[in-house]
DNA sequence: GAGAGTAGTAATCGACTGATAACATGTCAA
DNA sequence: TTGACATGTTATCAGTCGATTACTACTCTC
């Protein structure tokens, strides 16, 4: 048995698959939103077939939901971890975390498409309540006050922008989108573009 | 000829009929995505029928991209208008004039969907020059700071999300909700309610 | 070692969608 | 008024997609 069949070996247990094709649905849905993405191409991101997708989510919209809903518990877990140390850098600390979410395929992505899905019934609550809880989690464990979180609630929106439009690609060459990046990540500008591959589509 | 007749009367002059079926593309593509937007539906939300929308601007993609487009130029428009008067209100005039154009269906969800389309190879530079015109304006017209920009659009962003999120339906049920809001539209909520008919689909 | 449950696939289908083709009707200049 | 062009429509198609069905193969327990 080689090293590459046990990768996309068969026969695993369903837990662990259904977490292998979370993760590669979070990359598709990320690169390519909610209605752009086929169960056909998570399916085949993850290695399984298409009707297995189907039957172990139910549905598309199910699946959709796992996912986004893992997201958002992704990001307050990051922030959890950025709480400890002096109350002065947690605001830098809780930003760096964000940040470093770039690095987990479509993280941050799907939770952008999510916020535009607010018109879908069963998304939009599920949506929302992500991101009360994003909010709840800032005010009340990290201690912002309502400015403080509107401030770095708005500067997370702008950074999922600059990922959305895929700015990255311009910096350097266009002046507006250089300020931009220099101005959302003040000191990891080169970090952050090797965690973005430009023009690659799926993150 | 009834009153009705005349409302979507045929033999429109076809530039009149394009910004018709412009206004109402933008409708239907904030309410429901690009992607999930069928031509059939911009196409009966303008009273007229699918082959000839389709005729009229080529592809699917090539009307989005020309709502996109309008809607950028819009916005910019909206913004050179308030900047006559005192310097020190002109940021706040900007941003009631963001607002108010929460009034026009779709205009808002349309540029912060073309957001999330960047890696689309095609509308994505769209939407990056549209960024990019609008960061200059703000910059170089408008003479913001780098950091008052990064601040204006990123709160810019913040209430794309609310509108894409529809949490307006959550004001004073919801406290995350009533909290966000308060902060997004500091004097303007209830005005800015009516504008919004909660989960009323299309925007 | 057998059989029952678990993990997975191949085949297929109905519904939808963007686009095209063919045709119809209104308008305007000469 | 006539004919050429502009403004539209109906009918239809080829491709795509989510979902279902029926089947196979592995694995673990008793």
């Amino acid at each position: 048995m080689t090293i590459e069949e046990v990768a996309t070996a068969p026969r695993m247990k369903a837990a662990d698959r259904r977490e292998q094709i979370l993760e590669a649905a979070t990359a598709v849905f990320g690169a390519k939103t909610y209605v752009g993405t086929t169960t056909d191409e998570v399916a085949r991101a993850a290695g399984v077939s298409q009707p297995y997708v189907v039957r172990l989510f139910g549905t598309k919209e199910k699946l959709f939901i796992a996912v986004i809903e893992r997201a958002y518990a992704r990001v307050i877990d990051e922030f959890r971890q950025a709480l400890p140390g002096d109350v002065e850098g947690r605001k830098e600390r809780m930003g760096a975390a964000y940040t470093s979410l770039l690095a987990e395929r479509g993280m941050l992505p799907v939770i952008a498409n999510s916020m535009s899905l607010g018109g879908e019934p069963v998304i939009g609550r599920v949506a929302r309540a992500g991101f009360s809880d994003l909010w709840r989690f800032i005010r009340d464990e990290a201690g912002f006050s309502a400015e403080e979180a509107r401030e770095f609630m708005a500067i997370g929106m702008l950074i999922n922008t600059v990922i959305g439009l895929r700015l990255t690609g311009d910096y350097g060459n266009e002046v507006s989108a250089t300020e931009v990046l220099d101005a959302c990540f003040p000191d990891a500008v080169a970090n952050v573009r090797t965690l973005l591959p430009d023009a690659g589509e799926p993150w």
